[in-house]
DNA sequence: TTGAAATATAGAACCAGGTTCTACATATTT
DNA sequence: AAATATGTAGAACCTGGTTCTATATTTCAA
C-alpha cells in the first residue's frame, strides 16, 4: 500500500500490520486497537505443571518465593506444579515474562 | 548482630533483614525464603476502579490493548474500571509492573 | 544428635476473579 | 451515511486463587 496518508494513518497501518497477525489466529477479540504503539507483545505461552516447576527451578527459588514474586499463595504454585490447577490469565503472563526475561524483570 | 559468620550466613541475613519488614507486616507467610537473591521485590499496591482508569489512560491505550497486555479480557478490564470486580493478586503485580516501570516493561 | 525451621505434598471448602455472551450507546473515520 | 473503535451493562458459568489443616522430608543450627 501506498504511505502517503497522515500519520495517524500511518501509525493505524502499523497497527493493523502487526496485530493481525493475531487476530487472523484468534488470539485477539475481533476489531479495536487503534494507537497500538509500536511495540509487539510477546506472545504469552500455555505452561505444564513440569515446565512450571522447571522454570522456578531454574530461577533457584522455593515456591513461597516464586509466588512472592508472582504475588500468590505458596499454595497456588504447589498446585500448577502438581498440576492441580492451571495459572489463569495474568499468572500466564507473569511466567511467560519471567520465562524469557528472568526473575528479576518482575522484581 | 556481628557480621562473622559464612557467606551463605551473610546471605540469610540480609534476606531477613529485607524481608522481615514485609514479614511483620503480615504480608507474607510466616517462614521460609531461603535464597532470596538480594533483589527487593516491588511491593504491590492495591488499585481502586478510578486508578487502574487512570493509569490506564496514562498508558494512553484503549481498554482492549490494555487488557492484551495483560492477557486478560476487554470485559475484565471495563469491570475493574467500573468497580463491578477487583483485579486478584497476579493481576494486580501486572498493574503494579505497569505503574511503575510503564506498558513496555511488559511488553 | 536433637530440635527447630524450611520446603513441599495433599485435600477439602469457599469465594470471587476471569470468561463469555449479548445488547446498547457514542464517538471517530472513511 | 456507513463502518469501525470504544466503552457500558448485566447475566451466567467455571475455575483460579485463597485459606485451612495435616503430614513428610530435608536442611540447618545449637
Amino acid at each position: 500500500m501506498a504511505r502517503t496518508k497522515t500519520y495517524k494513518s500511518n501509525v493505524k497501518a502499523a497497527i493493523h500490520e502487526t496485530a493481525q497477525g493475531l487476530l487472523e489466529a484468534g488470539l485477539i477479540d475481533k476489531h479495536t486497537m487503534r494507537r497500538f504503539d509500536q511495540s509487539c507483545l510477546t506472545p504469552v505461552r500455555k505452561f505444564t505443571a513440569d515446565e512450571i516447576r522447571a522454570l522456578r527451578e531454574r530461577e533457584q527459588v522455593s515456591q513461597t518465593v516464586f509466588a512472592m514474586y508472582l504475588n500468590v499463595t505458596k499454595d497456588s504454585v504447589s498446585q500448577w506444579e502438581r498440576g492441580d490447577k492451571r495459572p489463569a490469565g495474568p499468572a500466564c503472563k507473569l511466567l511467560s515474562i519471567v520465562a524469557e526475561k528472568g526473575l528479576s524483570a518482575i522484581a
